[in-house]
DNA sequence: CCTTGCCAACTGGTTGGACCAGCTGCTAGG
DNA sequence: CCTAGCAGCTGGTCCAACCAGTTGGCAAGG
């Protein structure tokens, strides 16, 4: 049963990933222009329906601006796009190298965000969300499976997340998870050693059950605490090698 | 200078925006499917390339999901969207009444990555970015105009996440700011009852600066705690009349 | 009767070609 | 030298097909 899902891939987002490699590799640089809608689709050899769809799809994402008339420009995302484009960089970042911080920089934030969800949840639903997230907790505890444990702890945050009752934050959690995602074998690792600092999901959801939100924020926050990246993550060997 | 620029809504903007309350608004109910975009594009009376890139755009930030020979179908966005739809719920939410959990819910974050960005600037750049954000700082208590300290506390943190490095903050806080900016009519009473609980970004900006950052931590929960919404926000009299 | 297989109708995906509308930069006239 | 104006570029929209999957119903076979 080691079959996935088959991924399409449109034409469209052919060309958007090209795009997007292109720009947040650098090559286009902020302030500059890509070129016409009418160019690409000679160069790529595909329609420019289909051009002008990536092309929207770049616009909507923060990462370059159009108009009629003009030319398309690209933009500094830093300053204008929103998290969505964290899982985009992630899959685009091009010298790998560039990858690291970024998703030490979502690991944190996962942290900071994670500490205040575990306290919004013991202030608003210990009763509810307590038990279930107890239970998620010794499951978590029980299995050594990598894929397993990341669905878990997925279920975990969820249920607390239900529990803190904040759309942002659900929110938030979402562009985060996809840009973990589009990274399993930087990801993976990175949960590993933090399982490996011992049982971390239990105290935070006994916390949260005794309605302990000052306690369940404190315990989150040890045990999502960041390491040193290169703890995790060989800094060359398979790195490199990825980037060709 | 009253002036302003004009907004240009192209045609797929303007259908974005009519899907878009659709299903924001639950009138198109998540595992339900949208009309085909053949009916779409007879029914608005545009081109079906219009339609096509607004449902684009839609799928886009995860509110449907498409595929080709099936129909396109409304998810539930709580569960697949990223943050970047926070500003657009916030802008189609239908009854008004949605939409003060959901800017409370930003405020929330906000104080929350406040807290968090602080500190990460306190711990990584407290010599480069507290004289700047001293000087920030003061010139927010100087002002009365609305506008102006909108613009002033933007920069405020804006300066802070710079010395923070985390693009994830960064991008997230792009989010929240175009949320809060889609709705400046609530989002202003806010920012005013902010301030006239007192000075409340020197203190933040002071203990940047003595690279104390646990201090700015507490400071920034202290100034960001967010009231009851009910002490800012009129619930029925401006808002029902506005939902019409 | 239920199952199985197939096919028609419908969906989104893609193409090409045309024209409209706004911006930009060069150029001819002052 | 400056400026008004036009030509040629850009994106925006439309029409009319055809391709390629999915769906659901109908009919043959068990």
């Amino acid at each position: 049963m080691a079959l996935r899902a088959i991924e399409k891939r449109s034409l469209p987002d052919e060309v958007f990933e090209q795009l997007t490699t292109e720009i947040v590799s650098g090559r286009y640089a902020p302030g500059a222009s890509i070129p016409s809608e009418r160019d690409l689709s000679e160069t790529l050899g595909v329609n420019r329906h289909v051009v002008r769809e990536a092309v929207k799809r770049l616009e909507q994402i923060g990462l370059v601006k159009g108009g009629q008339g003009g030319r398309t420009k690209v933009l500094d995302f830093r300053a204008t796009a929103g998290l969505d484009l964290l899982a985009v960089v992630a899959e685009h970042a091009e010298p790998v190298e560039d990858l690291l911080p970024l998703l030490a920089s979502a690991m944190e934030m996962r942290a900071g965000i994670g500490a205040e969800v575990a306290r919004l949840c013991g202030e608003r639903s210990a009763s509810e969300a307590g038990g279930e997230l107890l239970r998620i907790a010794e499951r978590l505890a029980a299995t050594d499976d990598g894929e397993e444990r990341l669905a878990l702890d997925q279920r975990f945050w969820q249920r607390a997340l239900d529990g803190a009752g904040n759309l942002a934050y659900q929110l938030a959690f979402n562009s985060l998870i996809r840009a973990v995602h589009a990274r399993r074998d930087f990801s993976l690792p990175w949960l590993e050693q933090e399982l490996a600092r011992g049982d971390y999901r239990r105290p935070i959801a006994a916390a949260i059950a005794a309605g302990d939100a000052e306690a369940a924020t404190q315990a989150t926050r040890r045990a999502l605490a960041p390491p040193a990246p290169t703890d995790i993550w060989p800094t060359s060997s398979t790195t490199t090698e990825a980037s060709r």
